[in-house]
DNA sequence: TTGACATATTCCCATATGGGTATATAAAGT
DNA sequence: ACTTTATATACCCATATGGGAATATGTCAA
């Protein structure tokens, strides 16, 4: 019972900042063999063939075995559930973006430390 | 050198499962005490206050004392910088929902096996 | 066949993680 | 002061991870 298996969903697999370089390193949406990728995003090439080879598990990305190369190819598709899920909080930054003032207020009362009396439950931020 | 601090950034605080559904407790933007969140999420106590942490560490809620209880609180705007990199590959999805069969293609390309004489890049998927 | 080139895989290792349980801390009530 | 209620922490543990290095595998060229 330990994390649940990183390389088995979306969220988990563009969770790795490398494996999001690599993603963007096919954001054009053409295929590129591995050589390239490693040049682009700059890591030893076992590294990326490990990621890619988490993010082609997950979907995201596609392979094709051309000559002694393997082109690799961006499935945006696979990113869809990510994007709606986080769509679903759109809303608050495009309607509000104070909402940060409102975290910085609260980061300020936790440093204040148990000013308790706050503020009723009914009379805060209830928007 | 083992993996980067997953509690560091909102891609890996999204990344689990458990903290998703923790948000999801939140997502009505009404603040709520760890306890109500453990009733909701069902899942044990401590588990839900670590999991706040992490999510408060990086700052997708925001909590704030009141009395014996800890009122947290979604901070979505945390989550902009998720939407903004998936946003990126919307167009890809919005466009052509097929890619999936693209996909299923290179699969059974895989499947297949070295069929090596595949496709020359000139005559493949670069659309 | 032998050799160069491209990738994937295997090992080994340090470490972050999440779960579970028990416990500390804090606030409220009596 | 003592007890309940609410949360956070501390521990311990199994395990997934990512990195690095070395090596296997596969492919093309002589």
């Amino acid at each position: 019972m330990a994390r649940a298996a990183t390389t088995t969903d979306v969220f988990n697999a563009i969770a790795e900042p490398r494996r999001r370089d690599i993603i963007g390193a096919l954001v054009d949406g053409k295929e590129r063999a591995v050589g390239d990728v490693v040049r682009i995003v700059r890591m030893p090439q076992p590294a990326v063939s490990k990621h890619l080879g988490v993010l082609r598990r997950v979907g995201v990305v596609t392979v094709v075995k051309r000559g002694q190369h393997r082109m690799y190819r961006l499935n945006a598709a696979e990113l869809k559930p990510v994007h709606d899920w986080v769509k679903t909080f759109e809303k608050y930054w495009t309607h509000q973006i104070s909402r940060i003032k409102e975290r910085a207020e609260q980061k300020a009362a936790e440093a204040i430390g148990q000013a308790h009396g706050a503020a009723p439950a009914s009379g805060r931020h209830e928007d």
